[in-house]
DNA sequence: TCATAATCTAGAGTTCACTCGAAGTCTATC
DNA sequence: GATAGACTTCGAGTGAACTCTAGATTATGA
């Protein structure tokens, strides 16, 4: 079975063997396995599995988060439903945030459209009769 | 015409008092008046220039770099084509991060049906053997 | 009027997520 | 067997964005 050292993890995933050693530190990785000689050697599972990690990071959530999830993991069918309720949760979340992000969206195109309009003109002001303008 | 204190305002853009002192130290409010005393007097319309810059820190933003944009706004006209370059270049990373969430929910979702399974199997053993199964 | 609450500044402290340096070990190649 | 380069740990350092404290001043309500 093949398996991949910290640095062609790190390239793989976009990330530096720092980080990866970073999150081993903080219990983040508790399957990846060491040669005889203490070095990591990852397996494509654990690769899946930082991948996980990337995600639930990807949502906002903090380190010491993932580690209970990760922790969970460990614990085996006990942990089944807080696993789930965890994901549950997580996809209301970034729900939320593609409601946020729709927003941030609308106002920037916006703005995109006023400095546009602004620019065509050669200044700002061309906005500042906006509400006593009748034809726009 | 109506203005508030800094505690409103917070309280307005869930924000704490603190943090928009940070703002002002940081050179993000240098258009908001002051009492004779030397409170903080906002507008309706820093309201809303505040709404702009917590747009942009949605973005992911970092705050000198908004800082320059207030600058921007502050040359005046001279600045027009920065500041439509700087929201077109914010929109472009808007869609990216929507694609990015996008990927994200797949997983995620991905996760809640695989703990949903699981939770009704009373075990996540039911999915060791996927790639062998036929029907699943 | 006077107590309480809110404001101010300056600067220190906190948290998070890395990021790096030092010093040593392992491994692949010549 | 030597050397270069990647790996290891430990712990310190960094940068961003707050977050708070202290001490002074100002505003508000009974």
């Amino acid at each position: 079975m093949k398996t991949y050292t910290i640095s062609e993890v790190a390239k793989e995933l976009n990330l530096t063997a720092y980080t990866l050693r970073y999150y081993d530190k903080e219990g983040l990785m508790p399957f990846v396995e060491r040669t005889a000689s203490g070095i990591r050697s990852f397996k494509e599972s654990d690769i899946s599995a930082l991948k996980v990690i990337e995600c639930l990071k990807s949502t906002g959530m903090p380190i010491k988060e993932i580690k209970n999830f990760i922790d969970w993991c460990s614990d085996g069918d006990i942990t089944l439903q807080k696993r789930y309720d965890m994901f549950m949760e997580r996809k209301a979340i970034v729900e939320a945030q593609m409601e946020e992000l729709k927003k941030t969206m609308e106002l920037i195109e916006h703005k995109c459209s006023y400095y546009k309009t602004a620019l065509a003109a050669g200044t700002e002001d061309i906005h500042k009769e906006d509400k006593i303008e009748i034809i726009t």
